[in-house]
DNA sequence: CTTTCGGTTGAACGGTTGTTCAAATGATAT
DNA sequence: ATATCATTTGAACAACCGTTCAACCGAAAG
């Protein structure tokens, strides 16, 4: 008889399986919270959020400080701004990047401390 | 005369970048801190850890909750291994995964409050 | 109005990632 | 010892991602 292997597989703990399917959030929710997380998962973002919640800062100097080009940087800037993290300011013909919100840097200080603790 | 877009592109504010090139963090902990975060970037992941947060779970009913197959779990909960973010416990022929601190909960609830908020 | 220039955008490219399929482990139960 | 079966693994493939390049946009300065 050939090998065959389910795509969906036999449950053994259908008691568990049934009580945790309970309690798993809608779709859209894990969906909203892996954009989020995604968004923190590339170390260039990671620099910028750094850096701006330093200090509110423009592109050209923002590319310097990193050693990319303006485009790059631009292009993630871009992807902050989807994710509602950051916010602009123009002064003049410059425009200054800030955090949006503070919850950006408690992430940060949760997962800092779970890394330190290896 | 051409129009050359330089890689680097000329500074503007020499002392705020020069001000924040000071704090910002090194190198390797800006890379261990992305490769933290990526692994919170897919909503299989997000699920696997939501539902292990619940109750310790064996990769056959993590497969039927999700509807996917073992083997794709498998591969998401070595990623999760290597991170450290799961522990395993074997009875029988049946491994148990389960979260292995409680600081990826924190992680969590901070996010989802700066999801909520909007 | 025209020029300047910081910033944005879109296409294209390598590289990475998530899933599937098939095969292999390896600890347990017989 | 052998068979069973939950789990792991590796190769392959399509989809996705980050950077570059070139062109464009638009507010502000002249």
């Amino acid at each position: 008889m050939p090998d065959i292997q389910e795509s969906v597989c036999a449950v053994i703990h259908k008691d568990i399986v049934d009580e945790v399917k309970e309690s798993i959030p809608r779709e859209d929710e894990t969906s909203r919270l892996a954009s989020f997380f995604k968004v923190f998962g590339d170390e260039t973002r990671l620099k910028i959020l750094w850096a701006i919640d330093r200090h509110e800062m423009c592109v050209c100097d923002l590319a310097a400080l990193l050693g990319m080009t303006k485009s790059a940087v631009s292009h993630q800037l871009r992807l902050l701004r989807e994710e509602n993290l950051v916010r602009t300011r123009r002064d003049g013909k410059v425009i200054f990047y800030q955090l949006s919100d503070s919850h950006v840097t408690q992430v940060f200080e949760k997962s800092v401390e779970h890394i330190e603790e290896k």
